[in-house]
DNA sequence: CTGCATCCTTAATGATACTG
DNA sequence: CAGTATCATTAAGGATGCAG
């Protein structure tokens, strides 16, 4: 069977959209370590909240990334396959940030003087 | 300046946001390639409305990651920084599929056995 | 064809209170 | 502590029509 992410309805597009998640990422990346309780994880990713670690964890937990061991979390063999492409997210959002900033800063400033140049008219 | 996406506030975390989407990465990796008129995109990444479509673009462009030149879509050198995370996110989502489906068929029986014992009861 | 603007619907997220 | 349940808010996504 051929899977493609871009054909509309293939199975493959919901799993790339769950990995594909910042909440999926940091948590993964956490639980690279090892096995971590809800409350280590509550407050490590900060600013989550209970309700979306419960739910972004079940949803991992069904589809086999993670299991749930007397009160700890920790990455299936599968989920641990994850470890490589959402570090490197990690690795990527945190040292391009200056350059993104400075993007989005010139981006705005431009679309300013746009608007500037429009009141002129 | 350290960078965290753990940090609640930190900016990186807005670019974590922006690049673990499914949508960027379709048209990210559709873009690798070389540079694509909005209706090409439109086309290749089945099921996507103009609206997200043209939202995402603007978005990945105030960024740096792309470029608009005359009617096409070109990666900058940032963005064809994210060819090789996003095009590994697709790998995996493709290749895993399978088992994924498998282990939320398990995980939803498992679920419904629990309804039925507890019916049960 | 390539968008932008609008309106509408749904999904994601957050806040709070509560239970075993 | 580890959730669950509920409600409120916000963001994402989609449909349609219009304009350059």
């Amino acid at each position: 069977m051929e899977w493609n992410i871009f054909s509309r309805s293939c199975p493959s597009r919901t799993s790339l959209a769950q990995i594909a998640n910042k909440w999926t990422a940091m948590i993964v990346i956490s639980l690279v370590a090892g096995p971590l309780r809800f409350g280590e994880l509550h407050t490590r990713i900060e600013g989550i909240s209970k309700k979306v670690l419960t739910d972004t964890l079940r949803s991992l937990e069904r589809d086999g990334m993670l299991i749930r061991a007397d009160g700890r979390y920790e990455l299936t063999e599968l989920g641990r396959t994850l470890e490589e492409p959402l570090k490197a997210l990690q690795i990527w959002a945190e040292s391009h940030i200056e350059d993104v900033l400075d993007n989005r800063d010139r981006y705005d400033s431009a679309a300013d003087e746009i608007v500037l140049v429009a009141h002129l008219l």
